[in-house]
DNA sequence: TTGAAAGCGCTAACAC
DNA sequence: GTGTTAGCGCTTTCAA
């Protein structure tokens, strides 16, 4: 059965026109054979397919692309700022993204949009590289999800946005830091304070909003000066950390693993005894909190789950499914000894 | 001048014979206005580059591409396992690729490597949805470079390879670690262990061999026992920490910031002051050992530099020009509190 | 200097 | 059930 296969073609670009040729067909039944569309007799149907198996023949996707106004690209947009690049997370995600693109047959397109600067999903988008996009993180006034709206190509959003008819796949930070905090309350530490990053990024509103009805809900009347929001810099984590351990805190709650991490180190310099002294938690947690010593109560995210349901969401949109708006994918409250 | 602007045109999808029609011209001439290419009088190519500009226009790349036999996207291969992909490295080597494809009006296609799996990667290539490709790091024995090798398709590495013709950069990691393993010698600190990963990794194999041709440059004999490698995991670390210490070393010559981080943990745990008690040093900075107490003596280098030569370096690839076959990129030697 | 026409590799009416 | 043909949007000979 080998003797049909003409090796020279396994490094000559094979067509669709070679096979057909070759087999003595049009290149039409080819067509038919691969895609499965239209009618086709069984028989000539693998003689075509077995032949391709055996010249590992490969549809040039270009072309394919260019019949069909598809490119068989999805976008994947992060930012470009490297305090957020340097995060696991969007590593993670793209993992799980990867995942599904991978079983569909479909490649990602890298789009990293500096701050305010959407000028390279621009080129994406306009260019007609991608059949849809994913955002790999929502700000609270995001120009990509403005842009995108406008655009009218299919995308959905990892986190989540006031913008509406957004389709948005996000952890439920308001449950999970309200749970959280719950579980912080009852074990009886009270005086709490939030040590918080920028409320220009939606989740961490979220954050902030989970922790207050925590309290409201055991009845506790929110302290503002508890709450250190915007910090940006390390210095500012630990010019937080100072006021929150003057305003006699029991415990720092802090919104993500680099605030905690910084604190951390700012205790462990001050020689601040961690749960004795002082407790200490995190609203997201890593590697890095967990190998700490002691290792910290935080909640667990994730990410490649994310970026897997947010990919096959997006598939969906491409296909013109109809989709529900937001997706809150689970949580896990990790209670370690910074709490005990 | 703006009353020939048709609004409407903004929306539909123009295509090179649309903007022909509008300005009465043939789509040839349309194209070498926007190519370039081929003779065009002056004016004409003047008002239609006005025109385009004017209507937005933009050439759809998959016509462009099939035409040409070009994708306009290089691939970015990285490998798969959570261990590796945590690192901000590659996310700040992306940064540096992307930097280039942007201003060549490429785009940057993900490729990811599970150990040997290498399916994702033919995928790209068989379907030729990629000019050429980039590796993100070498493996001693690797498969991606074996099959790119024969796939006749140009690529670059980052990192080193033993494999013959292919265009590598890469950080000059053993002169890099010869001369932080020199510095460390002259201060007078003798008796150093070295902490590595895994040797099937090129770098780790040049960080020893820097590691060793210091001492030998210093007329040290080295000391087999004090060679503490192939450490997976943190209890791998752990446990060489401790045969370290009992062997008597002065110092701590961790080869990557992740064994260094988990070393400094231990330490701390054990109550070993550095660097009163034991030195660290580490062959690869990070955030996490500049602002650890006491900030560590590392190795620093410029990820971003790295994608941002690699690129350049695989477009002079496909561009048919020759380049030299290995570039190294320069370091830092860091000296910090850890060796005081 | 410009244009007509063929072709890149594939799809999809519309015949037969 | 299979083939013919006309595109998809762009490039590039070859003529004019």
């Amino acid at each position: 059965m080998k003797e049909m296969v003409n090796t020279m073609n396994s490094h000559k670009n094979q067509t669709i026109g070679d096979i057909a040729d070759a087999l003595g067909v049009s290149k039409t039944t080819v067509s038919r054979a691969i895609s499965g569309k239209g009618r086709i007799g069984e028989e000539t149907r693998n003689k075509i397919l077995e032949y391709i198996d055996e010249v590992n023949y490969k549809p040039n996707p270009m072309a394919k692309g260019l019949a069909d106004q598809r490119t068989y690209n999805i976008g994947w947009v992060i930012p470009g700022d490297t305090i957020a690049t340097d995060l696991p997370f969007f590593q993670r995600c793209m993992m799980g993204v990867s995942e599904v693109t991978m079983s569909e047959n479909y490649d990602i397109l890298i789009s990293i949009v500096y701050d305010d600067n959407i000028a390279q999903l621009k080129r994406i988008v306009e260019n007609k590289k991608v059949d849809g996009l994913i955002i790999g993180r929502t700000l609270v006034d995001d120009i990509s999800i403005k842009y995108l709206k406008k655009s009218n190509i299919p995308f959905v959003v990892i986190g989540s946005t006031y913008e509406k008819n957004v389709i948005q796949i996000d952890n439920d930070h308001v449950s999970a830091c309200k749970e959280m905090t719950s579980i912080l309350l009852m074990k009886g530490i009270k005086k709490l304070a939030l040590i918080g990053g920028s409320t220009s990024h939606v989740v961490n509103i979220s954050r902030q909003k989970g922790f207050e009805d925590a309290l409201k809900e055991y009845g506790l009347k929110l302290d503002q000066d508890m709450l250190l929001l915007n910090n940006e810099t390390d210095d500012d984590i630990e010019r937080s950390v100072d006021t929150a351990i003057s305003l006699g805190a029991e415990c720092l709650v802090c919104m993500d693993d680099r605030i905690c991490y910084t604190a951390l180190l700012k205790l462990h310099r001050d020689n601040i005894i961690i749960p004795d002294k002082i407790k200490i938690a995190s609203f997201y947690n890593s590697d890095l909190l967990a190998n700490n010593q002691p290792a910290v109560t935080a909640l667990q995210y994730d990410p490649k789950e994310l970026g897997n349901f947010a990919c096959r969401k997006l598939f969906k949109v491409i296909e013109g499914e109809k989709v529900e708006e937001r997706s809150l994918l689970s949580y896990e409250v990790m209670l370690k000894g910074s709490t005990q």
